[in-house]
Order: structure tokens, then C-alpha cells, then sequence
DNA sequence: TTGTAGGCGTTATCAT
DNA sequence: ATGATAACGCCTACAA
């Protein structure tokens, strides 16, 4: 590896100035195509990159989005999982940043030492997607002083932030609907995800919504829970567990079972298949997000799809209006949900789809 | 959003040089605690977040670690698989970066315009790790002239770097002497990913290995062939169609195909589902990688496990090894793959797993 | 078409 | 314990 070069040395080799250099380099005008071989022959000679920092210093802007989340990996559970809701929102934003040119820098943010981790990673970037739960409201709040700020899933108290979301109440309310309504089960239960969670919170509201609605317009007497049945930590091995104690806890299995997310549901079939009880036929599962697995175990999980790279591209394409226009108003953009309709609900698979909204 | 403050009204307002204010931003020493409170109550109230940029370019360091892969999500099809392989080595690579408080840049590059893009990356990070197919051997080997680079995943030819792969070739073998020792199997079929892909190649390289191999110990009169029997681009629709296919361009199904990853090998089994041929009663069919959806999947998928989040751990740690000595001799680490043995090879499911070294 | 020179926001080396 | 001040490498008016 050769000792970086400036670009004083590219311009000495060419007998010009750095100005010059700087011209050529940023594809600009006012130089001959001579000049502009000789300096080009010159970089490449000397594999010359151009310092990002120096060049960032000086344009005041660095062309980098960073994107945070909550410590990934951490949860030795959570390892073999995928894809997780991360992976996509990264992938959604790498994809709309490219769009204009841009790179996207990555970095979770585990509690306490993530606070300084996290005001590092702002002062390299341009602006910052944050994910649910990566930050505090305070340092947050702090943050988006000095430097835009989308946030990603967010709880609403949040929002006084440009936000995008996905429509998490609605599709769980629709696929509660679904039950009720398509199946006429009667004893549903809920479980949830971690406690805090906003996306958790947001399905569990869906689930009492419907359940609410279902009871007003029908008369029935249906218990409507103010507390998730149970709670899975959105792990295979948390829906497992949670579906035992569901078990456990009653003398008869509730009919049907609204996971939070997919990877807990595929553990509650797991544990059901254990305790030989048939889905859907004993209990009906249904699950959260549409992961690729949701499709392929048998049977096939009813489910609610969030489009999670969009997610991503949204919170971009936000960000970046936002670096162009500091003083526009606020934004809150929420993603629609679909109902995709599968076996473990009862249906005989007819692969229906319907939107949230 | 307040206008971006710098170091030197922090420094004024707290009635201080800008060198005490950078001390104590930086946890160094030579100040009294008095001016450290007044100094980070200044900061804080102001909102300061320190300049990455003037940073880096001070320190010649700026704290990043870039990462590039090939075009994600460009190709519809591949969009609902998951965990593609770069989402963990992405993991890998953050989790690795993370724990000397670097950050992670990461960068698609589409063959063209890839080029200029990549180039602006290298300028802004400190090091880069690069993917198979993401870089021109002479585009890398130009940025790798002064900047240090790993690569992941990558030809044997372009080990010229350091550079940290799984055994595909080890792996492979494995799986195809399984099906030729423990089941018997003769009639054999291999469907690659993509052409030019390294590691499908080195895949492929196992199979045949294996069938050498087999040929020369038993005497049997084995076909080995030359080239892949059918290719599959590595998604599900690809291997469904390779499939079709090979069903197609013979009179008989072959006994076994083993599949250069999960994803074809899932999208090989709708189709034989689809032909009303029983898998693996009639047809046999192996994976590699280990996706989720191998385990979810009915039958659940024989396959190789390939440690692809390790791989983005140890290419970050092999990177800043060598950002820390440069002139050190080059590194070359091969992990280990495992065979995961389950239904769809014919086996009764003792979940065996075999490690390739 | 090309050069000069100041500025971008920090860090770090000397002094004091 | 603190302050001047010179880098750091590039961009960009402003001149020529």
C-alpha cells in the first residue's frame, strides 16, 4: 500500500494547480481536455482517492445518511432470524439513498454507551433515520437540534419528528376482523412482543379494536383484554413459550391465537404440533410481517404484510426533502398493511389479500 | 432546527480557547473540573455536535469502515428471500466495527456507475471490506493501493488481498458424498447460482469432487460433469425453472439435485410438488446456506450452513488488523462449513451435522 | 483556461 | 490548566 497522496501532489505532477485538479476531479468546466487527461493520467498513476473528510469539510456536506437501531445480534435468540425488520429497512434505505449518490452508515445503539455512540455517528452524516427504540426521546430531541431527523417506526408521543411507519394498528385490527367475523371464533387470545415496543403496543390496539367494534355492533359479550395474554419478545422461542403459558393458564386452548409477529407464531405452532394439537382445527395462529418463512411452513401462515423496505426508502426520501427544506412542516407518512390469507387461520387457502387502508 | 454551532462558540461562550473545549470533548486532561461542567452545560445548551468531517480530516481518521456488496434488490425476484447473504455479513461486519466504536458504511455498486461510487466510498472510510462481484479486479486492485481492503466471498484470483471465505468447496463435497455414501444415490444433478459467481463455482467444484472421488475409490462408472447441469441465478423462481428443466431434458428425474442454495433448492421442490413428484421419495434435493425457511420448510431441507455472519465479523477484524499493521503479510481465513442433515435427502431426520474441517 | 488564497471545523504542538 | 497557531486536504470565489 502506497502513502496516500494529496491532491497538492496530483497537481504538482501535472504542473497545475489544485484548483485545476479540483475541477477536473468534481467534473466541473473551465479546463482543456488535455489538461484534463494529463491530470486524470496523473491520479490514477498515483491511485490518488480523494479525502472524504476534507472534501465534506469544505462542501459542508459529506454525502452520508446514517441509520440507527437497537442493537442487533445482542440476543442470541434473535441470531438465526430473519429477516429481520432491520435488514429490510436497511436495505430500503441504502436503496433510495444510492438514488441520489449517497451512502448509508450503519450503527446500533446499545443503551448507555450507544448515547455517545449515537451523537458520533450524527456529527459524521448528514441526517439520520432512527429506528424504534434506538434512542431516547431526550437525546433524540438533542439531536435532531442540529441535524435532520426521520424517525422509523416510532411511537406517536414521539412524533414531533418527520415519521414513518407502517399502518400496524390497522392490519392487526384486520386480521382480528378476519376471525371473528370469517371464522366466528369467539376466544381469541393475544400475544404480544416486548412490552415497550411501539409496533407491539400498536397490534395489541388493533386486536382490541376489533374485538371492541365486534362487540358494540353485535351485542355479544365478548371480553375485551386491557393486557396482552401473553408476551413472546418477538422470538420463535419467546411464541413458544408464550403459547405453553397460554396453554397452561386455561383448562381449554383459546380458539385462535393472534401472534404479534411471524417468528413468535412459528414457535406457537411448534409448541401446539408438540402438544399434539392441530392448527387450524383446534387453534387457528396467525401472525405479523409476512417473513419468507410465513410462506413456506405448513400450514401456512395468515398473516399481515408491512412493507419493511419501504419503510426504509420513505424515511430517506423524507430525509432528504427535509436537508433540502429545513423549515417545511412536519411530516407523518404511515404505510398500508395487507392481509394475506393463508391456511393456519382456517381459510382454505384462497390467498386473498386485503389493504389497511 | 437551530443553525449547526462549532467549536469555536462553544469555546467563546464558555469563555475559553477552542484547544480546552476539543480536550475536554475528547476525555482527555489538562483542565479543572469547573471548566469541563461550564464547557459541557455550553455544549449541551448549544447543541453542538463535534464536525465529523473536521475530525477525521485532523485526526486522519475518521472512524468508518466501508462495505460493499453488488446491487441489492435490483432483481424484483430476489426481493422476498431472505437472509440474503449480505444482510449477514452486514450484521457481522457492525457487530465486529461496533466493538472499537467504528461505524459501518455501507454502499451497493451497479457495474458502471459502481465505479465512480466506489471510489467516493474508499475516500470516506478508514478501511473497506468488499463482497464478491462488487468491485472490477482492477478497480479494487486500484483502491486497494491506498487504502486497506478485505474481501469476503471472493475468487481465488483476486487473493492477491486479504480476504476471508467459507469452505463451499469442503461443504459441497459433503453433502454430495452423503447423498452417494449414506443413500446411495447415482444418479446426481447439480443446479449452480449465477455463472460467475465464486461461490457457486467453488460449489459446484465440491459436487464434482466428490463424484471423482467416488469413481476412483469404488470403480463404479460414474458421470462427472463438466458444467452444472442447469443454472438458477440463486433465487426461487430460478430454481424452480432449473428444475423444470432438468425434468424436461431427460426421461427420468435424476435421483438427487443438489441445489446451489437454499432458495433454488425451495423453489426446485414447488416445482417437483408441482409435477406430482415426491421429494425425496422420488426425487432427493440438498440446499446450502441455511436460510430459515431450510428448517420451516416441509420436507425440511438438507443443507450446508455457511457461518455468514462470521464471515463480516472476521473480514472487520482481519481489516482493522491490518489498518493497525500494513505492512504485514497477507491473510487468507477459510471458516469451516457444516453439513445439516433433515428430511428432504432421504434421511429419517437425526439432525446430524458434520463439520467440512 | 488557469492560478491565488481564504475558509471549512477540529486536533495537536508549543508555549505560557 | 490554558492559549495561540499551524496543520489536515479539499473547494471555490476572485483574479488574471
Amino acid at each position: 500500500m502506497l502513502a496516500k497522496s494529496t491532491i497538492y501532489e496530483v497537481a504538482q505532477r501535472s504542473g497545475v494547480s489544485t484548483a485545476t485538479v479540483s475541477r477536473v476531479m468534481r467534473n466541473g468546466t473551465g479546463f482543456s481536455e488535455a489538461t484534463r487527461q494529463r491530470i486524470l493520467q496523473v491520479a490514477s498513476e498515483l491511485g490518488w482517492l480523494p479525502n472524504g473528510s476534507a472534501r465534506g469539510l469544505a462542501e459542508r456536506r459529506i454525502g452520508i445518511i446514517g441509520l440507527l437501531f437497537p442493537d442487533l445480534g445482542k440476543d442470541a435468540e434473535a441470531e438465526s432470524e430473519s429477516p429481520l425488520f432491520v435488514d429490510q429497512v436497511i436495505r430500503g434505505a441504502e436503496r433510495a439513498a444510492t438514488l441520489v449518490g449517497d451512502a448509508v452508515l450503519i450503527a446500533s445503539t446499545e443503551g448507555a454507551a450507544g448515547r455517545e455512540r449515537a451523537r458520533s455517528i450524527a456529527g459524521k452524516v448528514d441526517g439520520l433515520v432512527v429506528t424504534a427504540g434506538s434512542l431516547s426521546k431526550a437525546d433524540l430531541a438533542s439531536i435532531a437540534r442540529s441535524i435532520p431527523v426521520v424517525l422509523v417506526a416510532a411511537q406517536a408521543s414521539q412524533r414531533a419528528l418527520d415519521a414513518v411507519g407502517a399502518d400496524n394498528l390497522g392490519g392487526s385490527r384486520l386480521i382480528t376482523e378476519h376471525l371473528l367475523e370469517v371464522h366466528g371464533y369467539r376466544d381469541l387470545a393475544f400475544v404480544a412482543g416486548p412490552a415497550q415496543s411501539p409496533d407491539s403496543i400498536q397490534r395489541f390496539a388493533g386486536f382490541r379494536a376489533a374485538l371492541t367494534h365486534w362487540t358494540e355492533r353485535s351485542g355479544a359479550e365478548l371480553d375485551v383484554p386491557s393486557t396482552p395474554h401473553a408476551h413472546g419478545g418477538f422470538t420463535e422461542a419467546g411464541g413458544a413459550r408464550a403459547m405453553a403459558e397460554l396453554l397452561d393458564n386455561r383448562e381449554r386452548p383459546p380458539r385462535a391465537v393472534v401472534f404479534g409477529n411471524d417468528e413468535m407464531a412459528i414457535g406457537g405452532l411448534s409448541l401446539l404440533r408438540a402438544r399434539k394439537l392441530r392448527v387450524p382445527t383446534d387453534v387457528a395462529i396467525t401472525g405479523f410481517d409476512d417473513i419468507a418463512s410465513a410462506r413456506h411452513i405448513r400450514p401456512a401462515l395468515t398473516t399481515v404484510r408491512q412493507p419493511m423496505r419501504q419503510l426504509g426508502e420513505e424515511a430517506v426520501r423524507m430525509l432528504l426533502e427535509r436537508m433540502g427544506k429545513p423549515e417545511a412542516g412536519q411530516q407523518n407518512l404511515t404505510l398500508p398493511t395487507e392481509l394475506e390469507i393463508r391456511r393456519s387461520c382456517g381459510c382454505a387457502s384462497t390467498n386473498t389479500t386485503r389493504s389497511s387502508r
